[in-house]
DNA sequence: CGTAACGTTGATACATCTCAACTACGGTGG
DNA sequence: CCACCGTAGTTGAGATGTATCAACGTTACG
């Protein structure tokens, strides 16, 4: 492929799709839960001028391979991504799924490498955030600072939860806390906080919570049983959330 | 106990002595693993004014609690520290162990309150760094800044270790990857690469790794009875570094 | 329409936990 | 200084949760 299009040019008879594609933060949904959250308009657009580009990428491709040079962030706009890191035995280990607001990338931050990689579990978009342009911008834009830390200190904690619940949970409390874990995380971006689609395979969440891909599979089904859940396939309803969230916290509603 | 000493008064005869509470981070053995690497003096001596004092914390003693505010980052002078969550049960999930030149509390900046706790496993001894003041420094001090970020992201592709390791690693693969995660750590603070004393219990070990007291203790029994190491009580000498870590990937030489 | 990836369900195996008994150590008070 | 006691650690035997193996159903896609 070549690495400019024609079309990335700014002069274009379809305005409204140039716009759309030039069109930054302050026209993104997902602009108050990530980094331009709280800043000015002027700011904004100081912001939307280092994103040099948005950039598609395909279901199952990969966004940053381990070892790859570490210059760009990346702000999810649209879609879902899993990071692994690669283990000795040629597997993987799913460190996260990430969904549009979140932040990909700042495990690289320290290396200067990238250390996991990111792969695109549909069809996604992402902005490009050259990381030493943003590092100019957080000398005089102090409130994007404090909301990068925010993104880092929030990607921290939410990786202490999941040794929380790989280390001292059973499958039945892992698996309950992940489908709560996706329908708030899905809540605070306005969608159904009972109703959505996973978008990673059975064996991927087997994969992320240390289960093998059979139990997965049993548990979801022994949730439909009880009438907590219903599932068909991907997608999933959260019939009884305050008994999932029970499960999760250990003691079993329907033991 | 009084919130001040008198001898923390500034002119005193023991002149040395107070310029070792005095002195900041260019007299700190730590000083090019922690915060200040990197600065030169000027900017050290800035920096060094904004940590209002340094704290010793006794052994079992917490240096902050959850939903502790949070104001303070702090830097480890001296000992060693266990952070974890409390999980739904009453019990806890270690999340870390700390030792000198590594900073506690980052993963409160995004809730504004600390999401775990954090407890001295040995007589240590902290510099508190309080957070607004550093965020100011931010502005004039690219390198701090910068300096800042590569902690926060090697926290966060520490933490993905641990999930590899927690999600897909047998308990013998745990524990080897323990030892020799440890013994790296001393060797970049300039200790033996092969003994050294466990500072936390075998209780401890098996939280945070997710296996029970008994098999921490039968694997360490193991490890010795075939001579990649010797352990006696918290001595452990680390016969065969090599062995462990390939015992680590995966692959046991002496199965 | 065929094929491969994905998902489900059952039977069995096994790694690790749990329970229990015991030892060793370190501090404390007589 | 010794005796005591509680905590930490070890070791064994048995229980169990989850993995593994195997067979099969289902869906998506070329």
């Amino acid at each position: 492929m070549s690495s400019l299009s024609p079309s990335a040019s700014p002069r274009s008879s379809s305005g409204a799709t140039v716009q759309a594609l030039r069109a930054g933060c302050s026209a993104c949904g997902m602009h108050q839960l990530c980094l331009p959250m709280g800043l000015d308009q002027g700011d904004m657009q100081r912001l939307e001028q280092v994103i040099n580009r948005r950039r598609k990428v395909k279901r199952d491709e990969t966004l940053y391979h381990v070892n790859d040079k570490f210059d760009m962030l990346y702000a999810i706009r649209l879609g879902h991504f899993k990071t692994f890191q690669h283990n000795p035995n040629g597997g993987q280990q799913i460190t996260g799924f990430q969904m549009a607001g979140e932040l990909l990338g700042m495990d690289a931050i320290g290396a200067g490498h990238h250390l996991c990689e990111a792969v695109a579990l549909e069809d996604s978009e992402v902005c490009e955030i050259p990381f030493a342009s943003l590092e100019d911008l957080f000398r005089d834009m102090p409130i994007l600072l404090r909301q990068f830390h925010r993104m880092m200190s929030l990607e921290i904690s939410r990786e202490q939860r999941v040794m929380l619940t790989l280390g001292s949970m059973t499958a039945q409390q892992k698996m309950a806390a992940f489908l709560v874990n996706l329908s708030s995380r899905y809540v605070s971006r306005g969608y159904s906080s009972t109703r959505f689609q996973l978008r990673m395979t059975r064996e991927e969440i087997g994969n992320y919570l240390g289960l093998a891909v059979e139990s997965v599979s049993r548990l979801l089904s022994g949730f439909k049983k009880t009438g907590v859940i219903d599932v068909n396939h991907r997608d999933v309803e959260l019939l009884d959330l305050p008994s999932l969230r029970s499960i999760a916290l250990g003691s079993d509603p329907c033991a």
